[in-house]
RNA sequence: GGCGGCGUAGCCAAGUGGUAAGGCAGAGGUCUGCAAAACCUUUAUUCGUCGGUUCGAUUCCGACCGCCGCCUCCA
């Protein structure tokens, strides 16, 4: 049974979908303003890890992922720049897709962008007016959160209590809105925004949309007024989603989300991560440094979402060693060649590991347990290959169930391996020779040649085989 | 001030009212011409500290120490 803990509930709920069989999922993406850093990352593949593991348990899938590519940040670089936000943002989109093409994500079903769907969130604003939801003050529109009784209902927030600074506050703005915690749905059209291109025509005037009335817009666009599931990093819990339910159930009467996950931050080496502490992360940084792409994924998947993940270099490097450990694996097991039959003891660990694969996901997506699954899997098959103990109908079985792990993880598949030059083919052959002559000075000569341009060989039962140094 | 999360071996990390998963690193071994890879054995009498509840607590409760976060636009 699938259960994920809600933020909405504070609790373990079951999982149970409006349409049996389907699963519909939004996720608050990029804001295309810079490179994404490995946080953004981090719930990038928490949202991969889910819809993989939602398919895994036989649902149809249709994932929403926005990409805001009009906030206040994208508008200030652009103005710096003298170029629109289109312009501006477009490099930043097309890295933000080289970054998670190259972790291994599943594209989502839908990828919509705020600017292209303005004429959605009007819509809204439209209904939030006639409906005492919104009201407008000099040019711009606000949501009135008076109006919503359940305002609050995600996030806990208790706003009779003492907020930090309150007071000042409501003195900043009590000129533009009834209450300093009304917030803006529509933003009156200013010279920078105009010069971006940053502004756009409504029925209640020249302007842009605040950042929650996208996440409304879009969501309910693609996947209906009331959908399953809604996932995002803790830090949206408030005020952006608590925002989104306010302006969507205000719209719409309707409950507006079922299910809604929040993956926690990373800490560096025990510390939050910022730009000043030095420990601040990108994806091309990381691979600059040599470190490859599958071990980043498996290190931001390896611990529970909802758990702050203690990234640290030296981690990533002993990563590295278990995601190669993983690769060789399969390779290994598949290259096998095996005898006829079937070994009762395999199998058993086989099914024990989909057990306990499944249910480690199954408790509120806990990776940490069904990567162990699979370690443990993975140790006793390796005891049968260098036993000779693999039979066939085992190699196929396991294959398949290694492949199912996959669907999830995407942890297995390694990268096409390059031709071999020519001329490496011709050292490993002429080594082979040299060892059957048992002139291993050199024999050794040649590997360590080899070893000098990134090249580990290994000699196996089935001859030798070749990987490329890792970190 | 209000609210929340966390503190488990050298490092990362799961977990539970009944006596500590998994990965990396370390040590010894098997295998190998030597390696590499793989495998085997080993590495926390103990889960921040101090109390309490209990037959029994790392797991529940309280206090304290430390770290991280939210409280209007940061994944």
């Amino acid at each position: 049974m699938l259960r994920f803990q809600n933020t909405l509930s504070g609790q373990l709920e079951e999982f149970r979908p409006l349409r049996d069989g389907e699963a519909r999922l939004y996720y608050c993406g990029p804001t295309v303003w810079s490179y994404a850093h490995i946080g953004n990352l981090r719930t990038t593949l928490f949202v991969d890890i889910l819809r993989r593991y939602l398919r895994f348990k036989g649902y149809e899938v249709t994932h929403v992922m926005n990409i805001t590519d009009v906030d206040d940040r994208i508008i200030q670089q652009a103005e710096e720049r003298g170029v629109t936000i289109d312009e501006y943002t477009a490099p930043y989109i097309e890295a933000f897709w080289q970054d998670f093409d190259a972790v291994g994500c599943e594209r989502p079903t839908e990828a919509p962008r705020a600017t292209r769907h303005i004429a959605e969130m009007a819509d809204i604003i439209e209904k939030l007016t006639a409906n005492g939801h919104a009201y407008q003050s000099d040019g711009s529109v606000y949501y009135r959160i008076n109006s919503f009784a359940p305002y609050g209902k995600l996030s806990k927030i208790n706003f009779a209590g003492n907020i930090v600074g309150g007071s000042e506050r409501v003195d900043t703005d009590k000129y533009e809105k009834e209450d300093a915690r009304d917030f803006a749905l529509w933003k009156m059209v200013d010279e920078v925004d105009a010069q971006t291109g940053a502004a756009w025509d409504a029925s209640f005037g020249r302007g842009r949309p605040g950042w929650h009335i996208e996440c409304s817009a879009m969501s309910m666009k693609y996947l209906g007024e009331t959908f399953d599931i809604h996932c995002g990093g803790v830090d949206l819990i408030f005020p952006h989603h608590e925002n989104e339910i306010a302006q969507s159930e205000g719209a719409t009467g309707q409950k507006f989300v079922n299910y809604w996950l929040h993956a926690e931050h990373l800490k560096i080496n025990g510390e939050s991560m910022s730009k000043s502490k030095g420990n601040y992360f990108t994806l091309r940084d990381l691979t600059a440094q040599g470190f490859t792409p599958a071990a980043v994924r498996y290190a931001l998947v390896s611990a529970p979402y909802r758990k702050q993940y203690n990234f640290t270099l030296e981690g990533l490097r002993g990563i590295e060693k278990t995601v190669a450990g993983l690769q060789d694996f399969r390779q290994r097991l598949a290259a096998a060649r095996c005898e006829p039959g079937t070994n009762a003891q395999l199998r058993a660990a086989a099914a024990r590991a989909l057990e306990q694969f499944a249910a480690g996901l199954d408790d509120d997506l806990n990776t940490s347990v069904a990567l162990a699954a699979i370690h443990d899997l993975t140790r006793e098959v390796n005891t049968a290959l260098a036993d000779c103990g693999l039979r066939a109908d085992d190699q196929r079985e396991l294959l398949e169930l290694v492949a199912r792990f996959d669907s999830v993880f995407n942890v297995f598949s390694q990268p096409e391996a390059e031709m071999l030059d020519a001329e490496i083919q011709a050292l490993i052959g002429e080594r082979q020779e040299a060892r059957r002559r048992r002139d291993f000075a050199r024999a050794d000569q040649i590997r360590d040649e080899l070893a000098a341009r990134g090249i580990t060989l290994e000699d196996t039962r089935d001859g030798v085989r070749w990987k490329r140094r890792g970190v």
